[in-house]
DNA sequence: CTTGTGTCTGTTTTT
DNA sequence: CAGACACAAG
């Protein structure tokens, strides 16, 4: 017990050891939050006051889950096997797979992705002849979400004009066809499950009495509908309410796109009568500097809960700013850093580059390529939503759930097996007057088209008979082959790597089968196993005895249904070779959580970082400049900020101006880095002032690159305007006496000026 | 029905 | 610069 907790500071002790409560504990970045979390779970455990089956514990990443899952065994010799600890959509899967019944879903229902999401949507549109241009699948998509992710079905959504409730209606025939197919999208699995719960009493009265504590990650991402989940999970307002133990850092919210609503934490703080509100702000992470652009940046905030962080640390070095011309020279100023770095003894893994959008990592990709250096990409394009893992995968779901449409569609000619569109349209004729799936329509479709669909389903139906006592790996084996996937893409061009990653399935499936603790010779088909375990049955409403969510997996699902989930649900985060000590390149979204020796945060120009969406958004700006928060405090020692005058952007180039946010960092915490030759030639310099220093060593190869003669305005140059401030010209037409310039004013606009007329700093 | 070519468009972040 | 989609030729 001692060891326990003697390494805690004293808020984090408090925090650690508050009575059973609910309790909001606002931690900032870098304050330990993860360990107060791990450290409360065992010594609730180890002083007794509950059970590990009475602990609940939600995050919103697998990534988090699993480094809780892995400090607690670290802390305490307890099987984590059993515990309820995962991602809000992970648990809720768990709960409906244990009481599909009651959730009026299949036993083998699929879960939806993004993209099978869109093309879900799509498919309804075309077959209720809606125009859509009018109404965008993606408006259409977004619509559906957020009316889900605030618990709203179809009918609870108020529409006040005929367009509105052209979308409600669409919602709700969307509801439809994702019943009538056997799928939920990931927004149904929270709803879904919410509304089990919330109908069913003696489900939801065996879950209440059990989680007496329930320990909540990243509490400023939940949305209404997961907020309004924890208020039913604990009982709130009831008299024997279990605990919610909330932990959070406004600061840090990031999702509002996706529905996340900072507000929770205010109405947390009211609802759940929170006594104790204990504001970690003893930062163990980064040095002084650091911290201060951090602290300084998000005070430019209006609506925060006020927090300020701190460090023992010491100043530390200042971070270091440096103006690229070109994407590409940026991208070779960092690898020529990281080089510096890799040299002074730092280690790979220990430097992150991060970046505001996924696209910005091909330039850095490249670079790094070619100088050799490894490195590993988080995020972007994952293993599961590859063009070829998506197709492996669309067989086992229909051999899964012969009645997923979406998955029928995807693989019947894929490869090509001579079914067209005119077929489909038959069958999908067919489909609609039995009111059937696809699968099931395809008897009452004659003539040639109909001897080729069933082709298709005897295909289906050999693997399936093939395949009913073999384990995962082996099913995989023979669907690739079965397929004639692999032969498919063997006669393609660039078909090599896409057969490499499917093989790479045959391994992800063997790993996970062993590692959720199936054996390696279980049938993938094999369903639920009712063996009940003492305290895991609830006896239902009509008297029905039913397991608990929390047996064992194998109880709850069968090998092929939770491989099927894990894919959609986890998306293979990354496939890279991890022992190697690489490059850590990321999204500053799929960075949160982590942190570095040394962080490069590239790309900062407006438009970009901020990014030019956010503009519109209510409240945009100020999540950009919570995200540049988040991205500032990665670092522990070092830190590196970059942009870059012309970058690619979909196939052209664009002239940004450096990102607002520099205005908004301490000038004593930062040094500029661009090279001395490169200003003389007005080139470089930058209106802030003189550059701090000379050139670092290894920069003047680069500043030779860029020295050119100044021969007047060019494309690219910083301006400055009386009346409009900053610019950058963007184009130069005429010549001669008349040269005018169009040149991006940032917020003023674009305007063209007559170069000789209008007065003009160059910067 | 398939394949190739062309045009178009739409671009943030993620479970 | 992609990927999605449409259309024409094989």
């Amino acid at each position: 017990m001692q060891n326990l907790l003697h390494n805690l500071n004293e808020e984090q002790l408090a925090a650690v050891t508050l009575p059973a409560q609910s309790a909001l504990i606002l931690a900032g970045a870098g304050s330990g939050k993860t360990r107060v979390l791990t450290t409360r779970i065992a010594w609730l455990i180890q002083t007794g006051q509950v059970s590990p089956a009475g602990i609940l514990a939600v995050t919103f990443t697998n990534k988090a889950a699993k480094e809780m899952l892995a400090r607690l065994s670290a802390m305490m010799p307890i099987n984590t096997r059993g515990m309820w600890i995962g991602t809000f959509h992970g648990l809720c899967n768990r709960l409906l797979r244990a009481h599909h019944r009651d959730a009026g879903l299949p036993q083998t229902f699929q879960i939806l992705d993004s993209q099978d999401q869109l093309s879900a949507i799509k498919r309804l549109l075309k077959q209720m002849n809606v125009d859509d241009e009018k109404y965008p699948p993606r408006n259409l998509m977004y619509f559906i979400n957020s009316a889900k992710d605030q618990g709203l079905r179809a009918k609870d959504v108020e529409a006040h004009d005929d367009y509105n409730r052209k979308f409600v209606e669409l919602y709700e025939l969307y509801d439809h066809q994702c019943q009538r197919e056997g799928v939920v999208d990931f927004a149904e699995l929270l709803l879904r499950s919410y509304e089990l719960l919330s109908r069913n009493q003696p489900l939801r009265e065996h879950y209440q009495q059990r989680f007496k504590h329930i320990l909540v990650d990243e509490f400023q991402d939940t949305n209404d509908l997961q907020y309004k989940w924890l208020k039913l999970m604990s009982g709130q307002g009831q008299i024997n309410a279990g605990a919610v133990f909330a932990v959070g850092d406004d600061d840090q919210s990031i999702y509002a796109f996706r529905g996340a609503n900072v507000g929770n934490m205010q109405a947390f703080e009211h609802e759940f009568r929170v006594q104790n509100m204990i504001k970690l702000e003893q930062n163990y992470r980064s040095h002084g500097h650091i911290l201060d652009a951090a602290n300084i940046l998000i005070a430019n905030n209006s609506k925060r809960l006020g927090k300020n962080l701190r460090t023992d640390a010491g100043h530390g070095e200042q971070v270091r700013v440096f103006e690229a011309s070109s994407d590409l020279q940026e991208a070779q100023w960092i690898i020529e850093q990281v080089k510096n770095l890799i040299a002074e003894g730092w280690s790979r893994s220990e430097i992150a580059l991060l970046y505001r959008s996924n696209a910005q990592s091909r330039v850095l990709e490249h670079a790094l390529f070619s100088s050799a250096i490894p490195y590993r990409v988080y995020g972007g394009q994952r293993f599961f939503e590859r063009a070829e893992i998506k197709h492996a995968i669309a067989y086992l779901q229909l051999m899964d759930n012969l009645h997923n449409d979406s998955a029928f569609l995807r693989v019947v000619n894929f490869p090509t097996r001579g079914i067209g569109a005119k077929a489909l349209e038959q069958l999908q004729d067919a489909a609609r007057q039995q009111g059937c799936s696809l699968y099931a329509a395809v008897p009452y479709v004659a003539g040639k088209a109909g001897s080729s669909l069933n082709a298709f389903i005897k295909l289906i139906e050999g693997a399936r008979f093939e395949t009913q006592h073999l384990p995962l790996q082996e099913m995989v084996k023979v669907v690739l082959d079965a397929s004639s996937l692999i032969t498919h893409y063997q006669s393609e061009k660039e078909g090599a790597d896409r057969i490499e990653n499917l093989e790479q399935l045959v391994s992800a499936a063997t790993l996970f089968v062993s590692e959720e603790g199936y054996g390696l010779d279980t049938p993938a088909f094999l369903g639920p196993q009712a063996q009940a375990v003492a305290g895991t049955s609830i006896t239902t409403a009509d008297g029905v005895e039913i397991m608990d969510a929390d047996a064992p997996l194998a109880a709850v699902m069968s090998p092929l249904s939770a491989f099927l989930s894990h894919a959609s649900l986890e998306a293979g985060d990354n496939q890279a070779q991890v022992g190697q000590d690489a490059l850590q390149l990321m999204t500053v979204h799929s960075a949160k959580g982590l942190e570095f020796d040394a962080v490069f945060i590239t790309g900062l120009e407006e438009g970009l970082f901020p990014h030019e969406n956010s503009a519109k958004e209510e409240g945009g700006v100020e999540e950009e400049r919570r995200l540049m928060y988040v991205a500032i405090t990665r670092a522990r020692k070092r830190l590196y900020m970059s942009f870059s005058q012309t970058r690619m952007l979909h196939g052209q180039t664009r002239y940004n101006l450096r990102s607002r946010f520099f205005d908004e960092l301490p000038d004593e915490a930062i040094k500029w880095l661009s090279p001395k030759i490169a200003q003389q030639a007005g080139w470089f310099a930058h209106p802030k002032a003189a550059w701090d220093e000379a050139p670092e060593s290894g920069n003047n190869k680069i500043a030779q690159n860029f020295s050119r003669p100044d021969s007047g305005w060019r494309i690219g140059q910083n301006v400055a305007h009386a009346k409009f401030g900053e610019g950058v010209i963007v184009n130069i037409e005429g010549g001669g006496g008349s040269t005018r310039a169009h040149i991006n004013f940032g917020k003023f606009g674009m305007k063209l000026l007559d170069l000789s007329v209008a007065k003009l700093e160059k910067l």
